[in-house]
DNA sequence: TATTGTTATACTCTATAACTATA
DNA sequence: TATAGTTATAGAGTATAACAATA
């Protein structure tokens, strides 16, 4: 039954949340692209373009323009890697830390809300199946 | 640990499949949302624009533009549905079906693929979380 | 009046390849 | 020569609102 395709589910599952995710900070004004790498920047930890681009699961070309936009409203910078002038560090200002605090609670709350149902185990094992399907595509 | 996020995991692993897949049907020359069409179709039963666009998380004004390039490519037909004429039912053509089974067969090689070490109950367990991610984002 | 789908508009995302700077 | 990132280009996806046809 093609319907109950995982990928298809899979699909449907990040279509469904991302929108509800681009409704609940829409006071944020950011796009989909936009909450996703303020999501993974949200740890504090500065990334090179490359490195975030294979944590979005975007080509650094795309990322140009994504970044050039939150650059643009102040929530990132951009500064050198120290030993490698070509690379450049993502960081996030004052300003794009907490709106990436905002991102993760808006996350936090939807996964809380969304997941109430499922045991731990059936979490977690979503978990695997997700990383399984993100590694075998590499 | 935000990079744990289950919808961080989750975006990151539909962007890698379908660009696995997109990869896999090069030669079908299809984009990922004409993909996603199609894997939906594949089962040949006819759908609605709005019933096809919650089955694959797009809004029908987005839906008409991907469907006008695969009936300009001969993949689908638009109809009527009997009894009411504001709806219009999606079929797939006999090129449609076609390539759609040629989707359809991506799908499952990539899924085998990718969940070769996973156990039947984490896969269960992962489609039933995806489900209520989705379910909770309506 | 409400619903279905299409149009219109403006912007964002995407792939690809060419380019610059650095290694 | 190879790598990191940006730019250029053309096309695809998106949200939103307005619209026509039908219910």
């Amino acid at each position: 039954m093609i319907n109950g395709s995982v990928l298809l589910e899979l699909q449907r599952a990040t279509h469904a949340t991302l929108q509800l995710l681009a409704q609940e900070l829409a006071d944020l004004d950011l796009t989909p692209s936009e909450i996703n790498a303020l999501g993974n920047l949200a740890d504090g930890a500065e990334r090179t373009v490359s490195e975030l681009g294979s944590a979005v699961g975007t080509p650094p070309a795309t990322l140009t323009g994504i970044l050039d936009r939150l650059e643009r409203r102040g929530l990132i910078i951009r500064g050198a890697r120290p030993g490698d002038r070509r690379a450049v560090l993502i960081g996030l200002t004052a300003r794009g830390a907490r709106t990436a605090a905002m991102v993760r609670r808006a996350f936090r709350d939807v996964e809380k809300r969304a997941l109430a149902g499922q045991s731990a185990d059936a979490v977690a094992a979503a978990r695997a199946v997700l990383r399984a399907l993100t590694e075998a595509a590499r």
